[in-house]
DNA sequence: CGTATCTCAGTTCCACTGAGATTC
DNA sequence: CGAATCTCAGTGGAACTGAGATAC
């Protein structure tokens, strides 16, 4: 193939096509029929229910997404009673999101659903091993998302997007 | 947690939220200096690159999206001039889509561009054992990403969905 | 005053659906 | 004719950017 003489970005390349296509499969298998509620939408529902209150940025930053993109996720929740947004006491500027108790239902029930294809195709095809491997998988993964790589590594200037 | 008695369930759902997690990080990390064509472009490009001849339909169905989805993909890289398409002189419904020598040469550049940051953090925030337990596990989301694979019942002698 | 947070408005990417033409 | 493939046109989700208001 020789794509590169460094296997890791052989590795890097085969990561995220193998993402790629597993997105697409899911996408495929559960179309819209899924529930009322989008993935990026159950994601941060997700985070709300089970994660400290926070903020609209603080929730945008954890997704590695911009807070105009979060408030607009957010808001479908709102709307729909999922979630419930108050002002800081401590600071005027920032507003507190945090799940209602219908929130909190609706998150089990419908993150359930939403995963449903993936869930019997682990059981399916994996062994008990290989789940094992996959957990561990996800933890790998975890820590790419949040590696802060060394400065020499970075190209060009970009205002880094910080993580707290 | 307590989301789920079964522990497939939680994982599916680890899984998928890793997965985002990351996309959103590397979309933040190499946003718009990663060169002139999309995500799913250089996912279409380096199948036609590195795979057998194909229609729209058998990428389409590769990649598990619709004809119309890569039709629009494809149109963009042949306006650049990286693919032609022409028309299979046993059937006249398809047209196979092959890369061009220029498509090869943009392929490889803008392939390495792209997962640059991911390379470089996998270098970084890796030891080399992950690394190798990494590569193994790609192979977990191809099985996953394939599992049960729909019965697309091609007419020519025309092998299941393959990964390069 | 300068910085941080949130809101409003417009844009791009990318996959989807539906309808119609052509060929086997 | 029925089935498969490709084309044209429109829809919606989900991220992005930029400009402006309010609070620290």
């Amino acid at each position: 193939m020789a794509l590169n003489d460094n296997p890791s970005a052989e590795l890097a390349l085969a990561l995220v096509r193998s993402m790629d296509r597993l997105r697409g499969r899911i996408r495929s298998e559960t179309g819209m029929g899924a529930g009322p509620y989008s993935r990026s939408q159950l994601s941060a529902l997700h985070r709300v229910v089970y994660g400290p209150p926070a903020t609209t940025s603080d929730l945008a930053a954890a997704e590695y997404m911009r807070p105009q993109s979060m408030a607009q996720t957010l808001a479908v929740l709102e709307k729909h009673g999922l979630v419930t947004r108050s002002p800081d006491p401590d600071d005027g500027r920032r507003i507190l999101v945090t799940a209602t108790q219908r929130g909190r239902e609706e998150a089990e029930r419908w993150l359930q659903a939403r995963e449903a294809w993936l869930t019997a195709a682990i059981d399916g095809t994996l062994t008990s091993g290989e789940r094992e491997g996959l957990t561990a998988l996800v933890a790998l993964l975890e820590r790419l998302a949040d590696s802060q790589p060394p400065v020499a590594a970075r190209r060009g200037t970009r205002p880094a997007p910080e993580n707290p």
